[in-house]
DNA sequence: TCAAGACTGACAACCATTGTCAAAACAGCC
DNA sequence: GGCTGTTTTGACAATGGTTGTCAGTCTTGA
């Protein structure tokens, strides 16, 4: 198994401030909809939510934009348990993780410090330098379970 | 975007205390590997590593072998960054997490107690029932560092 | 306005994974 | 040892997310 070091989480904290992009039409489209949805988006999802928009933009445009806004830092990506990549713009700036519903999606931001810490010293005891994790904890939230 | 509830990580727990299987050549083939390996392998690779050695098994069938074993919670998987699912036999029984090296693939087994409390206790402050989570470490394993 | 180059979109290509289904292998039984 | 019902296998097709390609279009800075 080889385990990209770029991309191996989205908790890696970037050292380059984001490259300037051109803004344009299908940019912002999908800014847009990032905006508005609370919960993490699949690319194919966001592709087909354009298109019932009328904004149609190219499916492999959605995916090089996603792209290019994660490698910046400006949205967060995990994949779903199927695989797939799945998108939402981060609203904290810091470091964090997430408490993912199973049934709906619906996303709640979490700092965990403590977390950070241990996960830090597990690695130092063994050794490994260059640290980055991923944590993501999924469950039923109130409104599914009801 | 839709977490399927039975696959949703690999530490939930398991009622089933595993059906039996038929024992075949293909099988053993595969849990040898399997027993040799220290590391995450991908289907991929282990249907290759198979092929090298003569012991020929369809690539299928590997696939659903690891997939049995992953449902009998006899091996772990998680998803390699690339969104490929990956395989190793667990030596612990009980919950556990992962330090991966990035570049050679070395895993050393945690136990986070202190974790899985957090988690627990993040979840029920939102309402979240019925959690499980996902927690892996990344890093260079010394060898890799030197 | 203009040129350079970034961006787009339609489509093909990739590749991990799953579905299919007839043939082969296994386990229990005689 | 054979028989038989069931499970398992494997070759191949199909699926589906993602990326590569490349000519045409749009942005931007001058």
């Amino acid at each position: 198994m080889r385990i990209d070091r770029e991309r191996a989480t989205q908790v890696t904290v970037r050292d380059q401030p984001a490259k300037e992009h051109r803004r344009t039409r299908q940019r912002a489209a999908v800014d847009e909809v990032l905006d508005e949805t609370e919960d993490f988006i699949s690319a194919q999802e966001l592709h087909a939510l354009l298109r019932t928009r009328g904004a149609g933009v190219g499916l492999a445009t959605v995916y090089r934009t996603l792209q290019t806004l994660a490698d910046d830092g400006r949205v967060d990506v995990l994949r779903s348990d199927a695989g797939e990549a799945v998108y939402r713009r981060c609203v904290r700036e810091e470091h964090h993780h997430h408490l993912v519903c199973r049934s709906c999606g619906a996303t709640v931001e979490i700092a965990g410090p403590t977390v950070e810490r241990w996960a830090k010293s597990v690695a130092d005891q063994h050794g490994y330098t260059d640290v980055s994790h991923t944590l993501e904890i999924f469950g039923t939230c109130p409104r599914c379970a009801a």
